[in-house]
DNA sequence: AGTGCGATTGACT
DNA sequence: GTCAATCGCACTA
């Protein structure tokens, strides 16, 4: 299948209007972050509309991790990830993918928590026009699709996500079902950590198929 | 200045 | 399911 399946009407009125999340509701701690940001939103405003959507899946780096970013300490590439939480920290990666990370400690300790999978909401068809023929929920499956539909790049590293701007992150459209955990994807150190969350019954979720059950 | 390595994706069997 | 392209960044010299 390599066309643009027809997207169900989504009924808005079902859903609780999306609000900018505090800094104060979001969890001090990266684990519990990534676990709480399961359900939540990401809206970006952009000059050509809004984009919104649910997050289905994500993975805690937390402090001290050798898969983390910040393991190795602050440069100027990974500053972001030592900013207070709820800033955004993207960095590109295999050549072709920018990856979203919400920071998650207090200033000066560098952690985060990786966005990975978000089920599209609203401005589906931008998402559509920038990530090409593909079925609704590949859309933003994978953590460098998610950047690309929402058109997210570098320029944003550094946003805070906690204030209505260009990016920020949400209160929950509609709850989210039964959450799951498993090891993170793709991993070579750290590897057998369950710090990967994600929305068991969603068709949104990335990831071999032994991990979404 | 040169080298090695990914928190992946998309094309292909 | 398998597999290789791709390039910014950190490290070494």
């Amino acid at each position: 299948m390599d066309t643009i399946e027809p997207v169900a009407p989504i009924n808005m009125s079902a859903m609780s209007p999306i609000v900018t999340l505090n800094r104060e509701e979001l969890p001090e701690d990266t684990e519990v972050l990534a676990r709480f940001l399961v359900g939540k939103s990401l809206v970006a405003e952009t000059p050509e509309g809004r984009l919104s959507g649910r997050i289905v899946e994500t993975e805690a780096y937390p402090p001290g991790d050798a898969a983390g970013h910040a393991f190795h300490g602050q440069t100027p590439s990974n500053g972001s990830l030592f900013l207070e939480r709820g800033h955004a920290y993207v960095y590109f990666t295999y050549g072709s993918a920018y990856m979203l990370n919400v920071s998650s400690e207090p200033e000066g300790i560098g952690a985060g928590v990786l966005l990975r999978a978000i089920e599209p909401l609203e401005g589906i068809p931008l998402m559509a026009r920038r990530r090409g023929p593909v079925r609704l929920h590949d859309l933003a499956r994978g953590p460098g699709r998610l950047t690309r539909a929402f058109g997210i790049g570098r320029t944003y590293d550094g946003f805070d996500l906690c204030v209505a701007g260009p990016l920020w992150l949400g209160s929950a459209a509609r709850p989210s079902g039964p959450v799951g955990m498993s090891v993170r994807i793709g991993l070579s150190r750290e590897k057998d950590r369950l710090l990967r969350f994600y929305e068991r019954a969603s068709p949104f979720v990335s990831g071999p198929a032994r991990l979404r059950r």
